[in-house]
DNA sequence: TTGTAAGCGTTATCAA
DNA sequence: TTGATAACGCTTACAA
């Protein structure tokens, strides 16, 4: 069922059916029921990729999420605590907005040409880059070809001071500052941390943040308090195995944990050296991801605050599509920390 | 830059560029060579709509959420800790297949209409429904219409008969009897059992599960032994205090809680009470979800095959728009029962 | 207020 | 093996 045959129908011509559809203004009352009628009648939905070869904006955004590339784990999106539920609060919201979303995973540069197919296509008006660190150059091209696009926890393009695009980040720095911090003040010295992959943004801002308050405080760094994990739960046990093995002589007290996920692997550890949390050791995750608060002691986390930011990435970018801006945005979303029962102060 | 212009600077005509996009046999190894360059050299590709208007099918399939009427909660597929990771599986599978992914959230009708106009406009070339008991009726009309589509978890299309498309269920009345079968084989008599959605199929058929191990050991179903709650966690908390107010009185030992989040919140209510588990209540969940390991004490369940569910309807799905299929498929995923410390032998 | 006709960028048919 | 030309279904000047 296309246009011209509900045009027959109703006895009018398609350019008055496509005002109708568009809801233009000039189109008379008693001709506009008529074609809506026979619209409703025969279920008519307009061809949208006529529409878009026409030259009309479609309402999908794209929400292109960087390779994960940790061996051979296929399950990118699946097992990505942190990345899923910031691709499903991304889809609620754009959907709160009329919005549909197509998600696409990016395995190499052909994916940037399937990226700029769909921009050029017009089926996306819009889109989203989650975990993209490494794509830095090729999200530059994108937006200097004039796309709309949102990027999340980065900070390269910034950088580069290219125009007209969004960036939105949790504020790392800070979120690692006072969850060092609490400990600090729980009067804790030997203070640990286990790094995140530090080719991530956040990986990197998360160890800035612990080594201001370990300053801050006169506080040393020794060798021994820094292990390097990559975000998985694998790496949080070993890198805790690593940093306790001379427990007895770095006196470590307390670990500050890149995010939870490593966290709970550096638990699994401390459970099986017989140290109890938190009275021999206290340990801070990052993240607030949901388990946190159910793993037994829970665990004193900084809340990522991922509804917020794909708020307001997902409202900025719709707002940028629709209403077009002149200029780039950038924003720090703060950061909180969630006091639970695996640190406590030392006395 | 368009294949006209590609066409020109080749030295060639639009259909010869078309072709050799297209990978056609009948073209000469150095024209293609030549064409191939040029495309390079300028970076072009081809518009997606103006391919799909000619006539191209797409590497698009869709995945349709249902709305999860769950009072004012908004964010549907953020908080959904079964649909969530069953989507980002579903997103992995496809990429692996070569596939994007384009995610609606179901409100209310006129989103079938979108869906129909996504598949009329050759944007999508098949769809997946998760958790769509309640819209039966209208997926299928659009089965009916002749689109690819495969359904998760859905019983009643099966009823109806219709022709041409994929059903995948986890086989919930299997897993509900084992979960109910090992608090029997554990010596618990009196046990209960919470209820999710009995709107939902999961929901009926793991109650029905528990009814047949219940009558198989000749165990009488006392009123007091079943609540009905929704799948959330709130819910499992309030009939946890339902069920066990006259314990005393009615002696439950154990409970099967119809989903893991329920039994989470039955957790609490019990700990509330200063009952202990497993020593005065066994509890086992259903879905093993990620924190169901992690809690304390960790959490007896049926594992749900999400990852394995996810696959069978991709691939099949992918493979009936490739290959086309004449009939119907039709595929119970079996269910594993994880045994953990949350349930133990009644001396 | 409405209709005519050109154009959007491909692919497919047919002839050469 | 190639090129001209007609679809594909819609929107949008422009004219009436």
């Amino acid at each position: 069922m296309y246009s011209k045959e509900i045009a027959k129908l109703a006895g009018v011509s398609r350019s008055t059916v496509s005002r109708v559809i568009n809801n233009y203004s000039n189109v008379a009352p008693e001709t506009k029921e008529k074609v809506e009628r026979v619209i409703k009648e025969y279920g008519y939905v307009p061809h949208a990729s006529a529409q878009a070869l026409a030259g009309k904006v479609s309402k999908i955004i794209g929400i292109f999420i960087a390779n994960i590339r940790s061996g051979d784990e296929e399950y990118r999106v699946f097992r990505n605590v942190y990345i899923s539920p910031f691709e499903a609060a991304i889809i609620d919201q754009a959907d709160k907005l009329g919005y549909n979303t197509l998600v696409l995973i990016i395995n190499d540069n052909e994916d940037f040409k399937k990226i700029r197919k769909l921009f050029n296509s017009k089926i996306l008006s819009g889109g989203i880059f989650l975990g993209a660190n490494n794509n830095s150059k090729e999200i530059f091209g994108l937006i200097e070809s004039g796309y709309k696009l949102a990027v999340i926890d980065q900070e390269e393009i910034k950088k580069k001071n290219v125009k007209n695009h969004i960036i939105v980040n949790s504020d790392n720095y800070t979120g690692a500052y006072k969850a060092t911090k609490h400990l600090i003040d729980y009067g804790h010295k030997a203070i640990a941390h286990i790094c995140g992959d530090m080719n991530k943004y956040s990986g990197i801002k998360r160890l800035e943040g612990y080594r201001k308050a370990m300053k801050e405080a006169r506080l040393k760094i020794k060798r021994e308090y820094i292990a390097y994990g990559d975000f998985t739960e694998d790496s949080g046990f070993k890198c805790a195995n690593q940093i306790l093995k001379d427990k007895n002589k770095n006196k470590i007290t307390a670990i500050f944990s890149s995010n939870d996920t490593m966290a709970l692997g550096a638990m699994k550890a401390i459970k099986r050296m017989d140290l109890r949390i938190p009275e021999d050791i206290s340990i801070v995750g990052y993240d607030d991801i949901r388990i946190a608060s159910y793993v037994s002691p829970a665990l004193t986390t900084v809340r990522s605050p991922i509804l917020e930011m794909a708020s307001v990435v997902t409202d900025n970018l719709i707002n940028f599509i629709e209403k077009g801006t002149s200029s780039s945005r950038y924003y720090i979303i703060p950061v909180e920390l969630i006091i639970r029962e695996s640190t406590m102060k030392l006395t």
